[in-house]
DNA sequence: CGGATCGAC
DNA sequence: CTATGTCGATCCG
């Protein structure tokens, strides 16, 4: 094995990443129902490391035999920063940093992993050498270099006529601005499960405890690693045949569906039972679940109610998380959502970080965090960062001239904002409204038979068709993803005049769509509908509900600190007196396309304009409307919803900012009529007590589809359709028993009885 | 608006 | 001789 390379890359500043790989479940439910007999786990100990034409494997294995006692030891953490210049040009053809980096998979750069990880990461480059796959990653990586000597030598012609001091000058008056929108105020809490997926096999086969292994939904890659298994260089997102050569002991169990759909539902009632006001009357308001397995709080008003600290109630909920799950989970407490969840993995085991409230303290901290740790700076980013030497967030304030020049590429103020440890207050569901799309996609073995592509074709529509009925959106626009078996992708869509959910409508568009491409020698399809309708947007019902003159005189009021980004806080406040009271489907009556659905991407000012100079212009503000937005957003939780949004704090200069509004704060007027929007029905509860039956509705509607689905298009799709629900949903209420005992009418639905219910399910199992 | 990319889980 | 699925955001033309 190569060396002279080593010590270029050699420290990998291993260290972060996805614990878990998300995974579809699929193809592994594709067999009936998951494996879960009596019978320990489908391990599959596969025979020994096939001895390929390539060796590789096998040179992996020797490699890696021995190695530095599995459990003894905990990866040996050398900090350093990585280093993606290729400075072993001695060598005859040595691979380049980042596309070995690329190679290694997404979550490199987790914890637990083996001491040497170069050896590994080069060793699966060579493995993978000659794939279509490493051939398209080379592509790709290639791609970024190019992108990279453009940016440099930009960089370097601006700089020639640029002054310098004067660009520091401008970053540094963003800086106060920034800094003067610093919220200290609210406790938050990200909390993340440890090796989920591993910790509940581990539970339901206690043997596996301690020993290696992963859990994988196919013959394809592991989503996650036990511990043990990690310090032989195994890691999530890893082919499992490269595992099995890094650690030949390896056991590969199957994902368990209903299992993590039941343990992650315990888990979040737990965490919901600590998000609220004060008062609890609010409970799980302040909750904002980012995956089956994390999930952040705001621990603000609990803490005040129980007069405890803020360490003191983290340590009661992962107390409480383990006595009720017996799974453990790790949590960083800290003032903003960007913060709290860095600060979850630095005691990642079983553990819990607390970060100071004190903004010299928290500047400390991010002057030496990698630049990596920050949530929305993947592999390309931080390689961008790296070639103009940014490899910390303190080396953002060094380098804020550089950034100033390349702002359009690498975003100054977004990037100061993270340097200065600014994020987002705001924890609260899911609001369905701000759903931008639909989609369904398959991969499948490479395939070029028209006819064998009409199929896939027809299948993923049928999907998308029953998703969408689910749902209850429409879309204008349809697109068609394809991917070449040379792992190339492209995407063409098509807009209708108006919009489309069903199976026809949508096949047709699909077909027309892909006749243009063909011939092709596919392995994914896939088909996406955007611009969307919210077909359960209020009726003229509902809108007189949020119509309502006190609902409305909330809105102004209670603007809360915009997050960062906002560069002229002060007006925003003006202009607010938009209530738009009725209708939210004037949210596609089209009207300015521009306003609403684009307000977040196009700005009413030129985007370009963000440089140096940056001077605060007064944007007319976009204002979303609120009707139903209010209403669903607090809804303790969404169907089916999927998670992930705004990962960096800041959006670009424009103050689209999320309108993100409080909603918390209202009316517990105890006794009101409302119609619920889903079975339309008339019910007698409260705000809280009807979103709790919103809640319940549609998680049933999800429920009634899979079972429908079940008996129409055969056992197989039931299953998938039950394990997309566990890990999509990771609000709804579980099918099973959970499921079947929530109670509709109680205005609390969701927290008293059906939650013991449910706990009851998990142990159960 | 359509297309490609990145990032996240 | 591996590498899903689903979604949001952003940038470009």
């Amino acid at each position: 094995m190569p060396s002279s390379v080593d010590s270029a890359l050699s420290k990998g500043d291993i260290l972060e990443g996805s614990e878990e790989i998300a995974t579809t479940g699929h193809e592994n439910s594709d067999k009936g129902a998951p494996v879960d007999e009596p019978t320990a786990p489908s391990v599959s100990l596969n025979d020994p490391p096939r001895s390929s034409s390539k060796d590789i494997v096998a040179a992996i294995a020797n490699h890696y035999a021995s190695p530095s006692k599995p459990g003894s030891t905990g990866p040996t953490i050398t900090a350093s920063r990585p280093n993606f210049r290729n400075k072993n040009s001695g060598e005859g053809k040595e691979l380049d940093a980042h596309l070995l980096r690329r190679l290694a998979g997404p979550s490199v750069g987790k914890a637990g992993l083996a001491r040497d990880q170069t050896e590994i990461t080069r060793l699966i480059a060579r493995a993978s050498e000659g794939s279509k796959y490493y051939e398209n990653e080379k592509r790709k990586s290639e791609e970024v270099e190019k992108k990279i000597e453009g940016l440099l030598k930009l960089r370097d012609t601006q700089r020639a006529m640029a002054d310098i001091p004067r660009l520091e000058a401008s970053a540094d008056k963003i800086i106060a601005e920034l800094e003067a929108t610093r919220d200290l105020s609210q406790t938050i809490v990200h909390v993340d499960m440890d090796s989920f997926y591993a910790s509940i096999e581990v539970l339901r086969d206690p043997s596996l405890a301690n020993k290696p292994f992963g859990v994988g939904s196919n013959n394809g890659v592991l989503s996650t690693a036990s511990y043990s298994a990690r310090a032989f260089g195994v890691r999530s997102g890893m082919a499992t045949y490269i595992a099995k050569a890094l650690c030949p002991s390896l056991i590969v169990v199957h994902m368990d569906w209903e299992r993590i759909g039941a343990a992650s539902e315990a888990v979040m009632d737990i965490l919901r039972e600590y998000a609220g006001d004060p008062d609890g009357s609010m409970e799980g308001t302040g909750m904002d679940v980012a995956g089956v397995d994390e999930a952040y709080v705001n621990i603000t008003g609990y803490c005040k109610a129980h007069e405890i600290g803020a360490e003191e109630c983290v340590e009661r909920i992962r107390a409480q998380i383990f006595e009720e799950t017996k799974l453990t989970a790790s949590a960083g407490i800290a003032p903003n959502k960007m913060l709290a969840k860095i600060c979850s993995e630095r005691n990642k085991p079983n553990g819990q970080y607390a970060l100071s409230f004190d903004p010299d303290a928290i500047k400390e901290f991010m002057r030496v965090l990698p630049i990596r740790r920050i949530p929305g700076i993947g592999r390309v980013t931080e390689r961008l960062l790296d070639a103009v030497e940014i490899r910390t967030c303190g080396d953002i304030y060094t380098h804020r001239a550089t950034l100033a020049l390349l702002d359009k590429h690498l975003h100054l103020r977004e990037k100061l904002a993270v340097y200065l440890g600014l994020g987002s207050t705001q924890v609260k569901p899911w609001a369905r409204e701000s759903r931008k799309s639909v989609g369904a996609e398959r991969t499948f073995r490479a395939i070029e038979d028209p006819a064998k592509i009409q199929e896939k074709l027809e299948l993923v529509t049928r999907e998308l068709e029953g998703d969408l009925e689910r749902l209850g959106f429409a879309g204008h626009t349809v697109t068609l993803k394809l991917k070449l078996d040379t792992f190339e992708a492209r995407s063409r869509a098509k807009s209708a005049r108006k919009p489309v959910r069903k199976y026809d409508e949508l096949l047709a568009i699909g077909q027309e769509l892909l006749a243009h491409e063909l011939p092709l020698r596919l392995r994914l399809l896939g088909l996406r509908v955007t611009n969307l309708k919210d077909l359960r947007a209020p009726e003229t019902g509902i809108k007189r509900f949020f119509g309502n003159p006190q609902e409305a005189a909330i809105r102004p009021a209670k603007r809360r600190k915009l997050d960062v980004e906002n560069s002229d806080g002060k007006d925003a406040m003006k202009e607010e007196p938009i209530y738009i009271l009725d209708d939210e489907s004037e949210d596609d009556a089209d009207e300015q396309p521009q306003t609403k659905r684009a307000a977040t991407a196009t700005p009413e000012k030129p985007r370009t304009q963000s440089l140096p100079d940056v001077e605060a212009v007064p944007r007319a503000s976009s204002h979303e409307p609120m009707g139903s937005q209010e209403f669903f957003a607090a809804t303790s939780n969404q169907p089916l919803g999927k998670r992930k949004r705004q990962p960096s704090p800041s959006h670009r200069d424009d103050d689209s900012d999320d309108i993100e509004e409080v909603v918390r704060h209202k009316s517990d007027k105890s006794s009101e009529q409302h119609i619920c929007p889903i079975c339309s029905k008339t019910l007698q509860t409260d705000n809280a007590g009807l979103n709790a039956h919103v809640d319940w509705c549609l998680s049933r509607s999800a429920i009634l589809e899979a079972s429908a689905s079940a008996s129409t298009s055969g056992p197989s799709d039931a299953a998938k359709s039950l394990a997309a629900q566990s890990k999509k949903a990771t609000g709804a209420k579980k099918t099973g028993p959970a499921a079947t005992t929530a109670k509709p009418g109680s205005s609390k639905g969701s927290t008293k009885g059906g939650k013991a219910d449910i706990r009851l399910a998990w142990k159960v199992l």
